[in-house]
RNA sequence: GUCCCCAUCGUCUAGAGGCCUAGGACUCCAGGUUUUCAUCCUGGCAACAGGGGUUCGACUCCCCUUGGGGACGCCA
């Protein structure tokens, strides 16, 4: 049998963190075994749906790789066939019109709030002598009042719930709308999907849902709940901490790859493996691995594991990516060649490609100005001495290698007796602007000897600005 | 309130009754390497929520308590 998941969003948001997850589980689970992932639009809340929504959703999901097999399929494209079953259901007398309004339905939930009880519809309309359908009325499934289903789950192992817990519960609106626990199982139905993987707010449904498939005399699929995330608090996402789209995950420096290394993680395990390409994890994943507890999304392990992979991908893929944030910040490459010499260089300073561009700048463009700090340290007036010696002496250099310029600082050490932070702080200075950058003979072979003369001149000049300023005093 | 789910270092987790003096990873701290910063290497701090059982033996199984989460919509 072919495995079949299914990543099920409605479009009322952006993709975060939580449903991320859940479809790369999904996704996982249907590639490891070569089954079929699809994607199902639940867009059957007419009023909170938006177009926006659904094309952040794909968005996220084709910048995080999981492509999908079939789809997107949209709910509202599937009214005609959601009403055929309602009909079905009507004829055969497993479900029925229920003619309370929305009112007196919130009166009763609140009686039986405040007797405390759990709130739920009394099934007044269950056996009524007649149901005229002229009349403003919703459709229930009958749901069975005997008994108990019987969930057994992937993750959780099985689950027991009372039928007596549950009501007959809305699959129709006034308007005639199917609802969301319905659509699903139609859906499921029709779509053949063998295997629901989600959220464990869904644990609650899933009675309801295999209820009605059992009306419909539908297999009832298997069921893996995984827990949900939480912020970096340990409380319940919102947007004020974590809940963001995974686009916003793109636009502040992280790589896909990261990402979904660490959402994948975040709940699974395999032993003590910590980094998984998106092979290992189609490989190794499994629904036993699944974790029960729910897990707090932690910022830091992502910001490490997004380092890892900004030094270890290829550079020219490391490139595509950093390509797109030095463009968000303005920065031009004419060269886009020397990147494969800069990324390396820079990705063990940074931890998001954001910080990566931006560190970048001086190299592409002027400095305008020096770090006041920094400068304050090393562009100091006996900085000037050494400063000019190895100006002079890079100045003559035949060749403009890596390997030369240091022998042009060294010699300059020697030459003036002096340390390394002497020379090799205010040439870093004067090159980058910034007390810190990677080693400065290599910034200095791929900047070019001409740029390197200049910005030393720029920075002799600052600090002979200084000196003067010293006597005036 | 009712029902459902969950519970190992601050965080992510390993652990399928003896392998546990509870392992790994992130963070943090201390050393080392280093042309600064970082990377890297070495070491360190840090947890089985509590109480009862079951068992020769419990982090592992059962029950209770506590704590957290979820559901209870003509939302999905």
């Amino acid at each position: 049998m072919t495995v079949i998941t299914r990543f099920a969003p409605s479009p009322t948001g952006y993709l975060h963190v939580g449903g991320a997850r859940t479809a790369l589980f999904s996704w996982l689970y249907a590639r490891k075994t070569q089954g079929e992932f699809v994607l199902r639009i639940e867009d059957t809340d007419r009023e909170r749906s938006t177009e926006a929504s659904v094309q952040a959703i794909l968005d996220g999901m084709s910048w995080l790789g999981l492509d999908h097999d079939r789809g997107p399929i949209y709910q509202t494209d599937r009214f005609d066939r959601y009403n055929e079953v309602i009909q079905q259901l009507l004829e055969e007398g497993k479900a029925y019109r229920c003619y309370h309004s929305q009112a007196e339905l919130d009166d009763m939930r609140e009686q039986q709030k405040a007797r405390g009880d759990k709130p739920r519809y009394d099934g007044s309309c269950r056996n009524l002598a007649e149901y005229p359908e002229d009349q403003p009325h919703v459709i229930r499934f009958r749901n069975p009042i005997e008994g108990s289903v019987y969930i057994d789950d992937l993750v959780r192992g099985q689950i027991e719930i009372s039928n007596s817990e549950l009501d007959d519960l809305i699959i129709a609106r006034t308007d005639g709308t199917p609802t969301y626990n319905f659509t699903v199982v139609v859906d499921d139905w029709d779509m053949g999907i063998t295997h629901v993987i989600r959220g464990d707010d869904h644990i609650n449904n899933t009675p309801k849902q295999i209820n009605i498939l059992r009306a419909l005399g539908a297999e009832v699929p298997k069921y893996a709940h995984v827990p949900m995330i939480l912020g970096d608090d340990g409380k319940r996402l919102s947007k004020r901490h974590g809940a963001v789209g995974v686009m916003q995950y793109r636009d502040d420096g992280y790589l896909p790859q990261a990402l979904l290394n660490y959402l994948v993680r975040l709940g699974w395990s395999h032993g003590d493996q910590e980094i998984f390409n998106v092979d290992e994890m189609i490989e190794l994943f499994s629904l036993e691995g699944i974790n029960r507890a729910p897990s707090a999304f932690n910022t830091e392990k992502l910001n490490w594991l997004n380092q890892h992979y900004m030094k270890t991908l290829p550079t020219s893929e490391v490139a595509q990516h950093l390509d797109w944030h030095l463009k968000e910040q303005g920065i031009e490459v004419s060269d886009k060649s020397v990147l494969e010499v800069l990324i390396p260089l820079f990705s063990e300073r940074c931890e998001t490609l954001k910080q990566l561009a931006s560190q970048m700048r001086y190299m592409f463009e002027d400095v305008s100005e020096f770090n006041a700090n920094a400068a304050k340290k090393h562009l100091k007036v006996s900085a000037a001495a050494p400063l000019k010696l190895l100006k002079e002496k890079m100045q003559s250099l035949n060749e403009w290698s890596a390997e030369n310029i240091e022998s042009a600082i060294e010699q300059t050490m020697t030459e003036l007796e002096i340390g390394m932070g002497k020379i090799g702080m205010p040439l870093r200075v004067a090159i980058t602007g910034a007390g810190q950058s990677p080693a400065m003979n290599i910034l200095c072979s791929v900047l070019g000897k001409g740029i390197c003369n200049q910005r030393i001149e720029l920075a002799l000049e600052f600090i002979e600005q200084r000196r003067l300023q010293s006597e005036q005093r």
